[in-house]
DNA sequence: CCTTGACCTTCCTACAACGGGAAGGTTTAT
DNA sequence: ATAAACCTTCCCGTTGTAGGAAGGTCAAGG
């Protein structure tokens, strides 16, 4: 399999499969005689799980770790866990710092006529002119 | 005054000022004989302006807008709500997105055990093994 | 007068996770 | 023969920020 159809497979374009091998998160592909990676299946299936991996938001750091849980029959769940909850921290913390953003901005638009004349409430908190 | 003081007073740091100036954001600063950069008040009290919307997660294009528009005393304040409401699409599509990979995980997190077997249905739902 | 420290300058580098595109080689099909 | 659809490497751009090197300037203190 070239490495097109490794993207199409896996639903991680070929310019991110490069990018991955390069920084050392995937291995580097077996090559055939005309210089082209090579992929098998098991490879598809390592770049889905980095695909879903990114969907879930999980940085390519978070992800090193979690391949290598994956590959770890040895490995205990907590690990896994411990990893997914710091990432869940980190979404809340994202999402509580734009809460914390909209929230003001709607109530200065709130109080924005928003019509032809230049008062602007939201213009005046920019400024610090309260 | 200088850069570092202008740093101080403004909350934006030295580094960030001649970036902003660089790219445009903010006019190329005065200079003394020295060649050292001179900042007055209102140059300080744009800066601060940056800052604030800056806080507010804007992107420096659309602070660019907004610094147009606070200069322009002939703005109307439905062109800056317009800037802002953009900006509020822009973080609540994002706080959608976050919330939706937070509610999966902690989802899957539930029902990960979280000891020191290797079962863990969050490596399970990476793994596309459902 | 000289040194020290605190400034300032420019320029280069890096980050994360991509995307675009050039210049060129290979294979397949028509 | 030639087109198209691949593949390769290499370089640059993004966004906003930070770090550091190498060097110029200035004020205070010994």
């Amino acid at each position: 399999m070239n490495i097109g159809e490794a993207a199409r497979e896996s639903g991680v374009n070929a310019k991110m499969i490069r990018y991955y091998e390069r920084t050392g998160l995937v291995p580097v592909a077996q090559r055939s005689e005309n210089g082209y990676r090579v992929y098998s299946e098991p490879d598809v299936h390592t770049l889905r799980f980095i695909k879903r991996a990114r969907d879930l938001g999980f940085s390519v750091a978070q992800i090193e770790q979690l391949v290598q849980l994956w590959q770890d029959q040895d490995r205990s769940s907590a690990e896994v866990k411990r990893v997914a909850l710091e990432h869940i921290r980190e979404l809340q913390q994202k999402i509580t710092e734009l809460e914390a953003m909209k929230r003001t901005l709607e109530h200065l638009a709130e109080h924005c006529h928003g019509d032809h004349r230049p008062e602007c409430p939201i213009i005046d908190d920019l400024a610090g002119s309260l």
